[in-house]
RNA sequence: GCUGGAGUCGUCUAGUGGCUAUGACAGCAGACUGUAAAUCUGCCGGGGUUCCCCCAUCGUAGGUUCGAGUCCUACCUCCAGCA
């Protein structure tokens, strides 16, 4: 059984390509994903979270996908309590635990072990080091090329699939809860009920993205731990970093 | 060609004689340790010594007025209707 340093985390702006290059590095060093993003925690919202399909998982076993219902409440703590567990269990197993996704404060909390214990108001310049069982890659695009990508999945992703899994969301969970009011679904369903035409639905989702992309850079920017690479970079790197180990 | 309507920041928009030209979107920067794709903040005509100061500005050019985005005249552009 090999024993690994550090837990590679990959981190970057939603539709950076984290999912695809996570499988891909996972399947060469035997990896196993824990999935560090606040929507696809939930279940039911597939498409419109763009959470990664059996397809894309490519037999790669995921974690942190599907846990709890749109509006049952699983907080940062409850996170990484879950990604901990996972970790200890993964390395059990002698597989190499990968933490991958854009929830900010999620790896946060993990990679500088945020305390829950008690709910006290602490900010950024009072957390300590970063743990050294981590080491951290950022997936590095210009605003230019992020803005096409994302502008790209969102054609893609307004289908009758994405209609249909609107619909069911709706039924079943209704605009209470805050999963679904922060989603694209919200212009999904004005489109559907011809309060937007499609072209305005389309941007409108479009601009939450950036606009989350956005905040998403400016939260990772407070850690200069990062190594920051363009990604077709980043899989070579993080088997090297391994492998150097 | 005639008649009517309209031209305000990148886009849309408020404004009908009075102090500093609204607001929204987009854009930029930032905060954020218990639902974070959340929530919240600053900037957003140009320049400077940036809690302040200077200059510019409502299609263009004039005019009326103490004072004009607002009223008047001409011209330009767009839209609608009539020819």
């Amino acid at each position: 059984m090999r024993k690994f340093r550090k837990i590679p985390v990959i981190i970057g702006p939603t539709g950076s390509g984290k999912t695809s290059v996570a499988v891909e590095i996972a399947k060469e060093v035997g990896g196993e994903i824990i999935s560090a993003d606040s929507r696809a925690i939930y279940k039911g919202m597939n498409i419109g979270t763009a959470k990664p399909s059996a397809v894309e998982q490519g037999g790669v076993p995921h974690f942190g996908l599907d846990l709890v219902e749109p509006g049952e409440r699983f907080t940062v703590a409850d996170w990484k309590d879950y990604a901990e567990q996972k970790i200890k269990e993964i390395e059990a197993r002698g597989y190499l635990p990968m933490v991958v996704g854009g929830t900010g404060l999620y790896v946060d909390s993990l990679i500088y072990n945020y305390q829950f214990n008690e709910i006290v108001q602490k900010s950024y310049s009072d957390r300590t080091e970063m743990s050294s069982d981590f080491v951290v890659f950022g997936i590095k695009w210009g605003t230019n090329e992020l803005r096409e990508r994302l502008w790209q999945r969102i054609e893609q992703m307004f289908c009758s699939e994405l209609y249909d899994e609107t619909c069911k969301l709706v039924k079943r969970y209704g605009w209470g809860s805050q999963a679904m009011k922060s989603n694209i679904y919200e212009y999904v369903w004005k489109y559907l009920n011809g309060e937007m035409d499609l072209k305005e639905a389309k941007e409108k989702a479009f601009y939450r993205d950036y606009h989350l992309a956005k905040r998403q850079m400016t939260w990772f920017k407070r850690n200069d731990k990062i190594i920051w690479l363009p990604l077709d970079q980043i899989k070579p790197a993080v088997i090297k970093y391994i492998q150097d180990e």
